[in-house]
DNA sequence: GCGACAG
DNA sequence: ATCTTGTCGC
């Protein structure tokens, strides 16, 4: 891996991301369709889970596909290993199933990246589609010290511009790390989290992706590769 | 040896 | 991410 090429490479896309400032560009509404995305690997094989719910909360069901990866992991280059597999998954589903997300969430960063582009950024440019990235760990440091409360938050900073919120989505609970990945303001984005984590420290339509992939890659795969198929 | 940085 | 036992709490 040219690691110097994919790095310019994600300095150019991070320029076609676009971060409104508010919910002008996209602004939640019950009906909206969520795809949410999370993956377990064995060995080089990447089971990719897929939730699908409204924002309202209704269940439209999960959907695992298993897809070879060659690319490694290497910190801060994430979207080329994982970007793939998942816009892969997110046309089969669209595809078969004939759904149009409005909203995409997946597991790592989106904008709250050395260098703006995160694996959420590479499927909002992909897409074109608004999408927020949700990471357990943060790449860039952080000041002050985070309130106990459920919703408490503190910004993240990259060279003076906010780019990331930690976010308590349960008291006492480690934070996760909230970054619009494109086509969403950072503010609408972790309040959309922390609706979506009423209970758990990971949101629920995540919890799901990553239940229904884990349990396809254990061997159950009637227990995942399902959609309802709805009518809009 | 040290520090560690998405999954 | 994954490798792994027991243990605590709801």
């Amino acid at each position: 891996m040219d690691l110097n090429y994919l790095a310019n490479l994600q300095k150019q896309w991070a320029a076609k991301v676009i971060i409104p400032p508010d919910d002008v560009v996209y602004a939640p509404q019950p009906d909206d369709v969520i795809f949410s995305l999370d993956i377990q690997y064995v060995d080089n094989t990447a089971f990719v889970g897929l939730d699908v719910q409204r924002y309202s909360g209704e269940l439209m069901g999960t959907y695992v596909e298993q897809i070879s990866v060659d690319v490694p992991y290497v910190p801060q280059f994430f979207c080329f290993r994982e970007g793939p597999p998942l816009l892969k998954i997110i046309k089969s589903v669209q595809q078969h199933f004939n759904l149009k997300p409005d909203l995409l969430i997946t597991d790592g960063h989106g904008i709250a990246h050395p260098r703006r582009f995160g694996v959420a950024c590479w499927l909002g440019v992909h897409t074109l589609l608004p999408t927020i990235g949700c990471a357990k760990k943060t790449l860039l440091d952080y000041q002050g010290v985070l309130g106990k409360k459920r919703g408490s938050c503190l910004p993240v900073y990259l060279e003076n511009e906010m780019v990331g919120k930690v976010l308590r989505t349960q008291e006492n609970i480690k934070p996760i790390f909230v970054s619009p990945g494109h086509q969403i303001s950072l503010s609408t984005a972790a309040d959309m989290i922390l609706n979506l984590a009423p209970r758990y420290r990971i949101c629920e339509p995540l919890r799901r992706a990553d239940q229904a992939a884990r349990a396809y890659a254990k061997g159950s795969p009637q227990a995942g590769n399902k959609v309802c198929s709805i009518s809009r």
